[in-house]
DNA sequence: CGTCTATTTGAATGTACTCAAAAGCGGTGG
DNA sequence: CCACCGCTTTTGAGTACATTCAAATAGACG
């Protein structure tokens, strides 16, 4: 069964039919490492479901330097929420940090499956909850904690991506420089 | 008619019966100025809608520093998300920053609603998507910006506030000292 | 009025950044 | 399979943005 259907059924029942319906909304893509799902300009119309892999959602400032504003390992969306509501070109980037398999839903195709299988709203309003609350907390954690303890937060919370994405990304989530985070982690040591 | 039923019809057609049996899960409240909906440690579990005046939530960090996460001038929800949905006690605090009026709707009375009325679903799916949008936006901010840019932001996207809440606030809510804040509006004179 | 809080101003400090250079690491091709 | 190239990480010195602490001034509210 699929990953995407696994991960609805936590929060929503959906009948068989329903499942079936649901997936005529969604296709499959592959992404190879460092493919794009759409960069800066592109349309951004679409989000995606993590099957396996991991991609990441980041934007470019004006001086050039990246800012990641999202990682998504296996079982989360991800997207540029503020160009698929609006509709305009898309402002962050998205792309593969490895070999990655998702399901990608345009806003088209899930405004047509909410019509069709309300009960997804449901689904999908419990999981903006549980995103805003994240990315408050983020919004708090930048303004009471120093980077050294965002730092450490961020090692209990993704104890998996430490391991598997480069320090330089996770400073750049974090807000700070890849040397300031090589100095933080040495004077841990 | 109510403000809140015709913040609502701008998202979702609610039948008048379904009008009224909306306004069955919510109550009304007024607060004073500096009155408290419930500070950290409280129950938390219940959002308000402004009617009219101007709420805000903050937390305060470990050196007793109050961090605003969010001002609600009317037509806004306003809420500690977090214990909204754990059911745990509030981390935040919400108070009123001039004589208001709200709404109330507890997570129960709110679970009921969803139930009862299932097309309110999209409604709260809706600002929650552009309250995520609001929120990643001001995560990059902070990551990007410095703060004189993110003070000429925010006077641009809140000219009401500006004028009616102390500087002290707004500089909680940036994320800098009140000291630091009228250092940069001295120079930018 | 008088008191309490908010705002301003200044000096010293600190956290994090920039720039530069060296060392480490990984992948790719010969 | 190893050597090389490019990218990441480390380290250091100098700098900048923002904080802390302190004191003076201005405003708001009872």
């Amino acid at each position: 069964m699929s990953a995407l259907l696994q991960h609805i059924a936590q929060y929503v029942s959906l009948t068989p039919v329903e499942q079936q319906a649901f997936l005529g909304y969604v296709s499959q893509l592959k992404l190879k490492k460092k493919a794009f799902l759409y960069k800066e300009g592109d349309s951004g119309d679409k989000s995606a479901f993590v099957i396996s892999g991991c991609l990441r959602a980041y934007s470019i400032d004006k001086n050039g330097v990246e800012h990641i504003l999202q990682f998504a390992p296996a079982n989360w969306w991800i997207t540029d929420m503020h160009s698929l509501l609006s509709g305009r070109p898309a402002k962050l980037n998205i792309d593969a940090l490895e070999d990655s398999e998702v399901y990608v839903m345009t806003r088209q195709q899930q405004e047509a499956m909410f019509d069709a299988i309300p009960k997804m709203e449901r689904y999908f309003r419990v999981l903006l909850e549980k995103s805003l609350v994240a990315n408050r907390q983020r919004v708090l954690d930048n303004m009471e904690l120093p980077a050294r303890e965002r730092y450490f937060n961020f090692c209990k919370t993704y104890p998996g991506l430490i391991h598997s994405v480069p320090q330089k990304q996770i400073a750049s989530y974090l807000g700070i420089t890849p040397e300031f985070l090589s100095k933080l982690r040495a004077e841990v040591k």
